[in-house]
DNA sequence: TAATTATTGATTATTTTTGAACAAATTAAT
DNA sequence: ATTAATTTGTTCAAAAATAATCAATAATTA
């Protein structure tokens, strides 16, 4: 067993365990562990993980080249009950849109091992998916640094190109009576063309976000045919007197 | 049994285990251990696999889960010289075509700080000069999660649409005979379309990739307008009597 | 057919990797 | 603050792998 070949699995070990210390690893590779010290001080020094005493500890926030995961960070665990959710939507084979929302993203971990496939504007969906079951069409055009995503005519015109099964949004204000609504144009006009080239569109909204209006309406509450959020029942009922299916 | 056929069949090995050693190889093959390595040690210069010690991997499988800069880079020193002469013939408000070669990558380093427009399909790139001063323009399609591009007739499509100043692209090979060559189909009809959208085209080749023949020969020397090399001198005069620009 | 060249295998020297032993440094506990 | 326990750094030796050199074989060319 060679270096490289440790070095896979103790990167592996990292990333389903977070941290771990070095008899953890010399045990698991059958390997000495002066052995493993000297790798994890490369591995530290190559910037691949973080060196603490006894052991190490990934640094996934420091090796993502996107500060995506401190927005995310916000109602993590209740954005990740409705990623659950969405993600249980999802058949084998299924060719899905993803838009470049924070809460969109979190549905990444639990799609990795799907065999589907996945066209989004987003960077930081590709990063997550990258080495992953999922083959990704990543649509072009010019990048907007700030959102870490692909915006403008030529991403609409590349989406407009697709018919797919299901699309994933996510809007920054929705209500019954005005609709959509979402603080750019740009933004907008993304969600708009993957909209219509998806059968069926799911939008991903958390509580704080229902019955709110943004900067700019730009769809009708028609474009939804299933909201997934963690709102109570009270809340949603009227959505779904709109005829829109709500899962909770 | 010729060296060809012992290729095919390494790297079909690999492809199978992602890792193999020495002996095994030796064994599969019926054939020296000595003879295995001067094989291995050939395809790694060839780009073909990583070399390990006692062994080789696949190549996707060294390359890091996502550290987008290949720090085993070979040659990394001989590349950044070519790629600083690279990053001098771009002027600010050029418009560039960057391809998914790891020549061309090192060049992100050298144009971080000018005010110019970046189209590419490697997605180290775009990690590279993500917050810098250039703007960049994402080449979309199908990723190819290997190469860490985006590849196929989509993205052909897309680069098509575009007329540029001035193309960066690199090949596996390059001889006055038979011009321009490459490992796969997918990275020569996108080096392809690249030079047909460029008004002048720059092709950065080390001295290892002079005078030889790839897989599939794909374009006449003539498409070269200049190439930027750190070969000696003799031999780069077969190029320069070709009509070529040559660069030290 | 003979001469030349390229490929392969064997041998030896060099380098790399690994593990053990012990001193130094760090952490935890009193 | 001091001591005990653990972890780390350093040095050295053994083992494995590689590189280098040279002879033998196979392929090519004249």
């Amino acid at each position: 067993m060679s270096f490289q070949n440790r070095k896979q699995i103790i990167l592996k070990i990292l990333e389903e365990r977070g941290e771990a210390e070095v008899k953890d690893f010399a045990q698991a590779l059958d390997i000495s562990e002066i052995t493993i010290r000297r790798d994890l001080q490369q591995m530290a020094t190559d910037g691949l993980l973080f060196r603490t005493h006894g052991g190490a500890m990934k640094l996934a926030l420091a090796q993502m080249p996107f500060t995506f995961a401190n927005k995310t960070a916000v109602n993590a665990k209740e954005k990740d009950k409705i990623c659950q959710l969405a993600a249980q939507q999802i058949q084998e084979g299924d060719i899905i849109l993803m838009d470049c929302g924070s809460t969109v993203f979190r549905m990444c971990q639990f799609i990795k091992n799907k065999r589907i496939k996945v066209i989004t504007n987003s960077l930081p969906v590709v990063y997550e998916l990258m080495n992953s079951q999922v083959s990704i069409n990543l649509i072009g055009g010019e990048i907007d640094q700030e959102r870490q995503a692909v915006h403008g005519r030529i991403a609409e015109e590349h989406i407009a190109r697709y018919k797919v099964d299901k699309a994933f949004l996510g809007v920054d204000g929705i209500s019954p009576e005005n609709g959509l609504s979402a603080f750019g144009e740009d933004e907008a006009s993304i969600t708009l063309a993957m909209a219509n080239a998806s059968a069926k569109k799911y939008f991903l909204c958390d509580a704080s976000k229902l019955g709110k209006d943004k900067y700019l309406t730009f769809a009708p509450i028609t474009l939804v045919d299933v909201l997934i959020t963690n709102a109570n029942i009270e809340d949603i009922k009227v959505y779904q007197d709109k005829g829109i299916d709500v899962l909770i």
